[in-house]
RNA sequence: GAGCCCGUGGUCUAGCGGUUAUGACGUCUCCCUUACACGGAGAAGGUCCCCAGUUCGAAUCUGGGCGGGCUCACCA
């Protein structure tokens, strides 16, 4: 061993030595049974940032525990590279247009981005550590991918699941597409509340609204039924300012006469309420925004204008002709879509969905056969599961997705589908379709929209486990585990849920765990706050170790502030057990085999014993931070602190050599169990110390493959409880010494115990094996025992 | 507005019916003892957010506040 380790370099040898020699590689037929895991893959962005290094060290740790433990672990990676996410990408950092492009050069440069910018990405991943078998990838754009996202499509055609129909839709202008209801979030934003003149049986009636634009739009009037000062006008006219038209005034409950002037102008489309009361009410539809977020036509003179502009203009012009009541400047939550943050309208347009609205006791039912790590987390999926109010519109009117496996004939518009066995397709390129239409036309339109990325990423179970060979497949799939981070539970893990119950009609796995944030400060880490702390950083300046260490403080479900404190204590940890192991290296010089013989032997041995118990309970609990304390605990204090002082002298000066080879054999053990305890959390540090100490001996070609440590003694109760006495009296030994600001070295005359007698065993008498141990740690002349009806207690005597 | 989570020494945190309330970081004192000064020994530091209740007994259970966070919803 060298004199100081440096995880540097080191941590970068074994990241080699794991890829060289396949450690992670899974073999369907390997022994063990199969603990598969639903790998979140990462939305490819350039670099990883520290929430990933943290809710994947988390994952990892679970990973590399069950595989100590002799599971056969699939562990896959993947990249989620197709949709919106890229293109934005791609747009931000090639500083173009995908809709002022050619369709297929824009498509083309996106695959180049990606090409360039994977491999360093993915590496992020390997370089904290993470297990996985970085050859059963995919990327969620590749071949694979897009024929199982395909036949997925396909299978919910067949199943009526998928249907297209022309409707109010969710619609980002800005990038011009339609979107589902999950990638809308709230923003507070300014505007103002304008109270604005209508006519209606020759008096005015004052309207507030905060988009006056969509006066063009507007095709009905709203009041509470119980209105009073509204009731004589149902079923009258009101006539819109400024454009002049006719509107009929109706009563509906949905009317607040709290809020404004308590009636209320109804647009197609200003909000989702508006739309509910054009299907209720079977209102006409007046579109007055376009696509990509401007005026229309029927604006008259706001035509071609920016909907924002629009609004100021037309503010003004009913200002100037008196028609502007009264204007309060508010801050109000929008609908934004939480990609660009542009606000949310509502268009009509054709587009497929996926029926679901139908399956929502079934979905709670789903939710409810998983188990949930923190099980709290259960109740987001409910939330939100209650909360659905559309179908999951999955058509995206962009470029680079999967596409849509349909043509349209020119004539009837029927939906011509791909044949399954000829997946992937693109219906751009693969055209025309060798078929007819049932009309008997032979002429067909492509579809250009593709597919939602959460379409094909809520199949990473399949986009999995059919890497493998067909006849293998059963063995990963449905798997045991989705391990992800608790901001895309309504994303992610319930899409999952719903495709693998509408696909195949089960769970797609039995255990979800879910990780919290990394905050700092209390708040979200974002590049706008300027509060990012990248892990690659922090690697380059601690080690990967030393991050996991700090990664693996917090349990599943916590957030945790980041604090570079507490990375620096993993980086202290990876120390102390490079000092540990060196000081056991030099102790085990020449020794081969042996027994603990000696009491102190025993009792570490003990403690070694009831750690790994409390270690596989907490982590079969999915509990790693509590197996973590427990081990520190032991490492720490059991081992380093107390043990290690107290067979020093005996290890040094043995007055016998069996003194000194149970010492060796309890010693021996301690550290092959340490390192494969430790090497779910550290995995660098223990893979360096297995390689140099223990390899040769215990002939595993890496420390992560060897079996979870088993120590074979019977509990003896004895031993344990007096061991506990030792500890008392070093303790008090060092109290004395401390508080006489003495060396831990001074002698110390005597040492009197007064041990009460217990019912089952004499103290004075079981403590005995310790006292030349004890001696030799204290420097004590002697150490009597005086039994005491009273309280345990120690005196020192200098 | 609804749901969920959280509120413990200066900071972060364990404990979840009976503990001298855990540990880490920080502070202070001492100790260079041949694994480690990136260490060791010791000390100081706490109305366990507030109020009420249940109980022989509550940081821990119940109810009500207050404060923070997340998610969903409302969005004229």
């Amino acid at each position: 061993m060298t004199e100081k380790y440096d995880a540097k370099t080191a941590e970068l040898t074994w990241l080699k030595h794991w890829e060289d020699n396949k450690i992670f590689s899974f073999n369907p037929n390997a022994k063990g049974k199969v603990y598969s895991i639903d790998t979140p893959p990462p939305t490819v962005s350039g670099k990883m940032h520290i929430g990933h290094a943290f809710s994947y060290t988390q994952q990892d740790i679970i990973a590399r525990y069950k595989r100590l433990k002799g599971f056969n672990v699939f562990y896959p990676f993947g990249t989620d590279d197709n949709g919106l996410p890229t293109e934005r990408l791609v747009e931000k950092t090639k500083n173009v247009k995908g809709a002022r492009m050619e369709r297929q050069e824009f498509i083309t440069l996106c695959e180049q981005t990606l090409k360039e910018i994977r491999p360093g990405f993915v590496n992020d991943w390997k370089r904290i550590g993470s297990s996985c078998d970085f050859q059963l990838f995919y990327s969620t754009i590749d071949k694979n991918c897009q024929k199982i996202s395909q036949e997925g499509f396909l299978d919910l055609v067949k199943k009526e699941r998928a249907y297209r129909k022309e409707a109010p839709s969710l619609w980002c202008p800005q990038c011009a597409t339609a979107i589902s209801q999950v990638e809308c979030k709230d923003a507070e934003k300014p505007s103002s509340f304008n109270e604005i003149v209508f006519m209606a049986e020759g008096k005015e009636l004052i309207i507030a609204t905060t988009r006056p634009e969509m006066l063009s739009a507007c095709v009905a009037i709203f009041a509470h039924p119980e209105d009073n000062r509204y009731k004589k006008l149902f079923g009258k006219k009101a006539t819109v300012p400024l454009y002049d038209f006719e509107i009929p005034i109706m009563p509906d409950t949905k009317a607040n006469p709290e809020k404004g002037t308590g009636i209320v102008m109804c647009c197609t489309f200003g909000d989702q309420t508006d739309m509910e009361w054009y299907r209720q009410y079977n209102l006409p539809l007046k579109e007055a925004i376009t696509r990509d977020g401007k005026m229309t036509a029927i604006a008259g003179k706001y035509s071609g204008m920016r909907t924002d502009d629009a609004r100021k203009q037309i503010i003004q012009e009913l200002k100037d002709a008196g028609l502007l009541r009264a204007q309060t400047q508010i801050t109000h939550a929008v609908n934004v879509h939480e990609r660009c943050n542009t606000p949310i309208e509502i268009i009509q347009s054709k587009q497929w969905f996926i029926k679901y609205l139908d399956l929502k006791e079934d979905m709670l039912k789903w939710g409810a056969e998983l188990t949930w790590h923190p099980a709290f987390m259960k109740s987001r999926y409910d939330n939100w599961v209650k909360g659905l109010q559309w179908d999951w519109l999955i058509s995206r009117q962009r470029f680079f997705g999967i596409p849509f496996p349909v043509w349209y004939c020119t004539k009837c518009d029927t939906p011509i589908f791909a044949d399954p066995k000829k997946l992937p397709i693109d219906p751009l390129k693969d055209f025309p379709p060798a078929k007819k239409c049932s009309c008997g036309n032979t002429e067909f339109i492509p579809e250009k929209d593709v597919l939602d990325t959460w379409a094909t990423s809520s199949l990473t179970p399949k986009l999995a486990s059919t890497l493998l060979d067909k006849k293998d497949q059963h063995k990963v799939y449905p798997m045991s585990l989705r391990p992800q981070a608790h901001d895309i539970i309504t994303f992610w893990l319930f899409n999952t849920m719903v495709r693998s119950r509408l696909h195949d009609g089960i769970n797609p796995w039995k255990e979800a765990v879910i990780s919290g944030f990394v905050t700092m400060q209390g708040e979200k880490m974002s590049k706008s706050k300027g509060n990012v702390i990248e892990p690659q950083e922090v690697i380059a300046k601690y080690g990967a170790d030393a991050l996991r260490y700090w990664a693996s403080s917090s349990k599943f479900g916590d957030d945790l502030d980041y604090h570079e404190k507490d990375v620096r204590t993993g980086d202290k940890f990876v120390t102390k057990l490079w000092n540990a192991a060196n000081f056991a290296n030099l102790n085990l010089q020449g020794y081969t085999t042996g027994t603990a013989t000696h009491a102190t032997d025993k009792w570490i041995l003990h403690k070694l014993r009831n750690t790994i118990q409390a270690a596989e309970e907490s982590f079969d609990a999915y509990d790693y931070a509590h197996a973590k304390a427990a081990l520190e605990k032991f490492f720490w204090q059991d081992f380093c602190d107390n043990y290690l002082e107290l067979i020093k002298v005996r290890m040094y000066e043995p007055k016998d050599p069996q003194d000194k080879q149970s010492a060796q054999a309890a010693l021996s053990t301690c550290l092959s169990a340490l390192l494969r305890l430790w090497a779910p959390f550290t995995p660098f540090i223990t893979e360096e110390l297995y390689q140099t100490l223990l390899k040769e001996k215990e002939g595993y070609a890496s420390v992560h493959i060897a079996p979870w440590p088993v120590v074979k003694i019977k509990e003896d109760k004895k031993i344990e409880v007096a061991g506990e006495l030792a500890v008392e009296i070093l303790a008090a030994a060092r109290k004395k010494k401390s508080e006489a600001k003495l060396s831990m070295k001074a002698p110390i005359k005597k040492i009197t115990v007064f041990a009460p007698k217990n019912d089952h065993w004499n103290l004075s008498q079981e403590i005995q094996p310790f006292l030349a141990d004890l001696k030799a740690a204290t420097s004590a002349e002697t150490i009597q025992f005086e039994d005491a009806t009273a309280e345990k207690r120690i005196e020192v005597e200098m």
